[in-house]
DNA sequence: AATGAATGAGTGTTCATTCAT
DNA sequence: GATGAATGAACACTCATTCAT
């Protein structure tokens, strides 16, 4: 906690925002360390007074990107409690998120997946995994919450939180190919609309969920 | 037609195959001409005799894999004229492609998203932008040919096509990382269920989708 | 002597032929095999039943090359016995040998330079130096023959040798860079007046070469 | 001006200097980058701080050799006005430079010419066209200023231009092969007195060089 | 702490040569 | 004899990482 430190810590953080534009921009495969170091107006030696390799660099970058969305979505949700509302909300604050990155930053989301999928189950560090079993069991206890109080049909939860879950990520990546396909928050808006008609208990008999 | 001709095209394909494998397990980018010469029991520079870069062995794999989906859902939609039956059977045959598309290769698919997005508007083989624009606008189609039949409420179309989209996307994601997750016969009848029901025309006063 | 024997000779020549063509256009190190086999029309295996290799080859077009201007100018300097007509005929001769050659081979002449040069010590293939010793050698007979018979004044001959198949294979490489800055025949003559000029026995006292 | 620019200055001339030693010894072609780096005593990857490529090096090779030619020859004619001491000190001044370049360099001439010629039109960095040009105009000059002052008979200035570089060039190439075949300096005297003696105003009628 | 010159392991690609047909 | 598919040694070049200053 000296002054030291914290600057220390600064200037990571500094190095490490150079480093995502620029992943962002060529992709992590084709980003040089001289690159990073020119983004972020430093020696190319100096990275590695603050990082061990690139490979760090790309896994703290990862870790970054998940706390800041936890961080937002936790906050969020913390005080909702009906379900339908609280899912209202978590969509939003996920759309949040990616509104708050800085658009150059989403396009590095397609390396995260990348290499999260490829790493699957041998770092901890790019445990893309363990982050969508988190948002899934965030989502199926809103979820079964609902059925409980007799708001949603009767489902298989964990894929109706997967197909959600899956609906976000897949509208993020269309809208990184082509930005002016749609208006973010309108497509947001749609989903919500969607999954809250389709899951909501209907009247009478009606379609049940789980098959 | 020779048999010298065939003979080419079909060790093409087998190198093809073997470099899927390969860039499946290894990822692209840390796949080595000698681990693709290696997995298909031949010869470094025999590689070069069939292909003329490693990229180009990544663009025909990216192309194969297209070719494939195309052929299967264009064939299975072609004769189904009810949109609902057609969007049902749309969500049936993508399945069946990915459940086709031999479970090593569907890894490769997060590599040709990253490739494809980074690669945007430059090359027209990665065109991953044209591809999802044609499943886009096939599917607004079928949205629209719903509404004019009254069988759809009315809805921004494309908003729609890319959720339904972006949601298989995301399950095929989600399913990769861990295959225990859902049955993706089940998860698909679930999506069905929750579109179907999200899109149909309600009886009464119900949300517009079109915000 | 066989007619098969006749035909392998033959079949040998062509290709020698083709890879000399080949040779002269793109230089003998960015000359493949394939495109000699091509400008042989032919298979690339088939040039290995005619040459033991890429080397072998040049080696052969090497002396071809030579032995067909010794053939010439041996015949002609044969019968001729003034030491100054025996000069022009030796300088003529080669202008002739120069013009025979089909004007695409000249440019490999640069190739056996710098092979001939790179192999000095190593090969009796490309004994260049002993091309060049041969030539010095019937020239330093002329020479000397005609300053015994008191046709030319004193001098060192092998330097005066020298310097004459120097000026000679100077003009050629001139003249292969810019085929249009004289016309062969034009220098040859000039080159003949010079010498005979410079070297021819004066009258009175005068500059003696040997030095 | 800095320190450093001068450092790096110095050691890209080494590094050039080690690799001309080794282009000469073994011929460009056959020299690896790691023989150059080998020869500089650096490592493989130092060298591509200093130059872009194999290619960039033989090059500046190149280039150096040219601009030591024309500073010293240029140097030394400055102020001579009599064509006949023009002529004698162009060839004097020529020889010194021969004799200046290291004797290991000239080796690589025969690398310069071969490449020079096969790349006639392509480049300008091997613009051997160019330099040829040039000496030929600066000859040229001294011969027509010589004619116009009745010093030499009339001629074809161009030819006889032509066949003077032409009979140094050549000597050079002899000389590179066979070092004890004759001095150098001894050679340039009689090229010197041949060609003086063979251009000269005759006082009577004597050969017109313009056939 | 900060640097950037130096490094060399690692890689895609070429191509002369072989050999089964 | 003729072929051309197969080969793998060889090589230019890259770039993450180190370390002397």
């Amino acid at each position: 906690m000296s002054p030291k430190l914290i600057d220390k810590e600064v200037k990571k953080q500094e190095i490490l925002i150079a480093a995502m534009k620029v992943f962002a921009r060529k992709g992590v495969a084709n980003t040089k360390m001289a690159d990073v170091a020119e983004s972020a107006g430093i020696g190319k030696g100096t990275i590695y007074e603050y990082f061990k390799s690139k490979d760090d660099i790309f896994a703290e970058a990862f870790s970054h990107f998940m706390e800041q969305m936890d961080a937002v979505i936790a906050k969020r949700l913390f005080k909702i409690h009906d379900p339908i509302e609280k899912l209202d909300a978590g969509i939003t604050a996920w759309v949040e998120v990616i509104k708050n990155c800085s658009i150059d930053f989403m396009e590095i989301i397609m390396d995260f997946w990348a290499e999260g999928v490829r790493h699957k189950h041998k770092t901890t560090v790019f445990d893309l995994d363990k982050m969508y079993d988190e948002y899934r069991r965030m989502l199926v206890e809103i979820l079964e919450d609902g059925i409980s109080k007799d708001k949603f049909r009767p489902m298989n939860t964990t894929i109706v939180a997967s197909i959600l879950i899956g609906a976000i990520d897949g509208l993020v990546l269309q809208w990184i190919m082509d930005r002016n396909l749609f208006q973010f928050e309108e497509a947001a808006n749609v989903l919500k609309k969607i999954f809250i008609e389709g899951l909501n208990r209907p009247n009478r008999r009606s379609t049940n969920l789980n098959p």
